[in-house]
DNA sequence: CTGTTAGCGCATTCAT
DNA sequence: ATGAATGCGCTAACAG
């Protein structure tokens, strides 16, 4: 009954056998007899044999284990990114260990720490947005451990990353309100120590450039992109002097709540004003067909990302150990003439 | 420079303690000098040290783990009720473990196995559609380690839940629906071995019951309430030899893609058709103004369910054992009235 | 094919 | 205040 503690001692000493041939048995070496084997295994099965992982990873000195470190579990493209992760993972036989660090420094650093103490194998990080060097990730570097950056990266020698193309999203969201008519076009850009901040920033650049529209500093409103700057975004908008007519935002939060701010002030969209934002998955689905965004294909992300990691902790990386791997994001618009959704 | 494997034994043997001196210290016992602690702090800081928990857990016979199964991490009310256990877990120093069954039973199954083998201290389960029966879950119950279901959840004997009243906001959301003058108001369901579709199923019942509205057959659409699921539903809708007026979705997806899906149809809504969906804070943020939700707090129902695991677990529950904690849901109807949004 | 022995890294009892 | 000895549960090297 009281299945508690069932160790291989206690199989073994039940069926007169040593411990290490149960443990044989259980690991399916063919280093034993079948009979033997069927007879530990029913024994086990019978007990509720559960084996130790912490005694086996400590003494096999191996763990499979991934640690993964994200902002925020709960906005979708990091737990789709973690669903991509865990896929692999999973069938390549690895664990995962998921940390938030909540967009702060110190939990960052912590986690780490954590993940060390668990002896995971390889971690994968998307960085905080307070995170603006690498010192905390040299202790896995001392300890041979590799890991690799996804969507939020910083430039660590000898450490891959696997990104969009935020330039060419960037570029692409400017040029479509281009395109679109618009003249005086927002940028609602991040904190510029993020690459991917400073890189939709350059793409909006480049389009202006290319157009030979002017730059125009005071369209450009920095902020953390939380839902609250995106209200305050619009009502400083809604100030100028003169008409804002295009928006492209770096990202879904502060977009949507412009967006909902700008109507409670009878602003149409996308009439009076056209936005395009960086979105994901589920919200696209749902989102105005009047917003044009940029899908952000966090599960596919995550997948690369760990295919990238296990084959550094594998070794089989021919020599290939600082690959940026870029994936595109699509600039998708929607409105009413798109038939063809939601197909499996 | 190599900090490859630093032991209590490598700080021991350089400062010429012994291990148990260091693992003392380590641990902040008073049993220690200050200054030896100090020292052996010292050291083991310089040489980059890590403890491992692997053997230190094996030792002590506690993890201070939490394990958790879910669905599926990328759907938000998911992802949020992780936050919302992470939170509580972090606080009072558990680690948690998550895993996926991607709805599929046998998955299930499978992790109960992997927490058991990580000894993890305590389950937090929300179990798949595929789940009738507890037997995978006896094993913990045999090994005594406290379990508490959230939002999906089964009859166990002696296991707590912690869940949204689905039975309210099923009649709520009917409620809701006639008083604005429905009078055939089709009903999306979900697989009724679920607790929560059956609940709000007779929510639905019980609302039209009070406003004498008769009940019909017709209008219950039983899937599994995906994307396509909706789409299925619309276009059965649409083929109806009556005209449909509303309908309550058991779950979000199939009422957005139900909703895009009449709207390709030159439905109107809601002057057409009225709906209420379930739905969580992230979605119902951009979701459309004429569609409303009912708000599913993932984040409180995974705090509330891993304080009580944890009381559990320290087994200061004062006999409460098989508790049920109701959490509401709230209705919430967007329009454009709605001035004060978005505020912190 | 199976048993014996040893030790992964740590925390803890008992001794001094 | 520190050291010595032991063992958590498991696997692996070496015998036989």
């Amino acid at each position: 009954m009281s299945s508690d503690k069932i160790t291989i001692h206690d199989i073994a000493r039940i069926l007169n056998v040593d411990s290490s041939t149960v443990s044989r048995a259980l690991n399916n070496s063919p280093r034993v007899t079948e009979k033997t084997k069927n007879r530990i295994i029913a024994k086990a099965q019978e007990l509720g044999y559960q084996r130790n992982d912490l005694a086996s990873n400590l003494r096999k000195n191996k763990t499979n284990t991934l640690g993964v470190i994200v902002p925020r579990i709960s906005r979708h493209f990091f737990s789709s990114a973690i669903a991509g992760i865990e896929e692999t993972a999973y069938n390549l036989g690895y664990n995962v260990i998921i940390c938030q660090s909540l967009e702060q420094l110190e939990r960052e650093q912590n986690t780490v720490n954590t993940l060390l103490a668990n002896r995971v194998e390889g971690v994968l990080v998307s960085i905080s947005m307070e995170t603006k060097n690498y010192e905390h990730f040299e202790g896995l570097r001392k300890r041979k451990i590799p890991f690799v950056f996804f969507d939020r990266h910083l430039n660590v020698p000898e450490t891959s990353s696997v990104l969009i193309d935020d330039f060419q999203a960037g570029f692409d969201a400017t040029e479509h309100l281009i395109i679109k008519g618009c003249k005086k076009i927002a940028h609602f850009s991040g904190p510029m120590d993020l690459e991917i901040y400073k890189n939709r920033f350059a793409g909006y650049k480049a389009a202006l450039l290319k157009h030979h529209i002017k730059f125009n500093d005071e369209l450009i409103f920095n902020s953390r992109l939380m839902e609250q700057d995106g209200i305050e975004n619009a009502d400083k908008i809604i100030g100028l002097p003169y008409k804002v007519d295009g928006i492209f935002s770096a990202n879904d939060v502060a977009a949507i709540s412009a967006l909902q701010q700008l109507k409670r002030n009878d602003f149409k969209i996308p009439e009076d004003i056209a936005i395009v934002g960086f979105s994901n998955e589920a919200i696209s689905a749902v989102i105005e067909p009047s917003l044009t965004t940029i899908n952000q294909p966090g599960f596919n992300i995550g997948k690369r990302a760990a295919e990238l990691l296990i084959s550094q902790i594998s070794g089989n990386n021919g020599s290939v150990i600082d690959e940026k791997i870029i994936i595109q994001a699509n600039l998708v618009e929607r409105d009413s003439s798109q038939k063809n959704q939601g197909n499996k």
